[in-house]
DNA sequence: GCCAACGTTGGC
DNA sequence: GCCAACGTTGGC
């Protein structure tokens, strides 16, 4: 089981708005690197739910709840790819950036080497971590 | 509001 | 194929 970790504005699509849908097409994802992580996504895998911008805090946790699938809103000439996920949790307790970079365990994190990118996995430890961190 | 990092585009 | 110009993301 692999741990991901999604970024999204929340002013455009927040956690809570997930939660209230349930379950929800991951789609607009517009970076190669970002759909090839889509692609390998497997049902199940647990999703870190991460909110750029104000907040700048993983906000809690979804499931992966269908595979990759061409996106929707694409062209049907482009390859770019949409998953579902579905909401498990918000954490009483957010893991904000600024505790991600000082944490040791977490420095050389993806989301820290390249804050870009908005589709990554964690290394297990790391979610560890910030499950520990989130006092789930 | 600014700027660094990064991706994309287009001229050569 | 290189690189300058430009656009976007996202932290500060």
């Amino acid at each position: 089981m692999q741990y991901w970790l999604v970024k999204t504005e929340p002013e455009s699509y927040s956690l809570s708005d997930l939660k209230g849908h349930g379950e929800e097409i991951w789609d607009g994802v517009r970076n190669f690197q970002a759909r090839n992580f889509l692609e390998k996504m497997n049902l199940g895998d647990k999703v870190f739910v991460y909110h750029s911008g104000k907040q700048k805090a993983v906000a809690g946790l979804a499931e992966v709840s269908g595979t990759a699938f061409p996106d929707p809103n694409s062209n049907s000439d482009e390859k770019w790819l949409a998953v579902k996920i579905k909401y498990l949790k918000t954490f009483e307790y957010p893991v904000s950036l600024k505790e991600i970079k000082s944490t040791a365990a977490l420095t050389n994190m993806m989301l820290i080497k390249q804050s870009r990118l908005s589709v990554m996995p964690l290394q297990d430890d790391e979610a560890k971590v910030i499950l520990t961190m989130a006092k789930v």
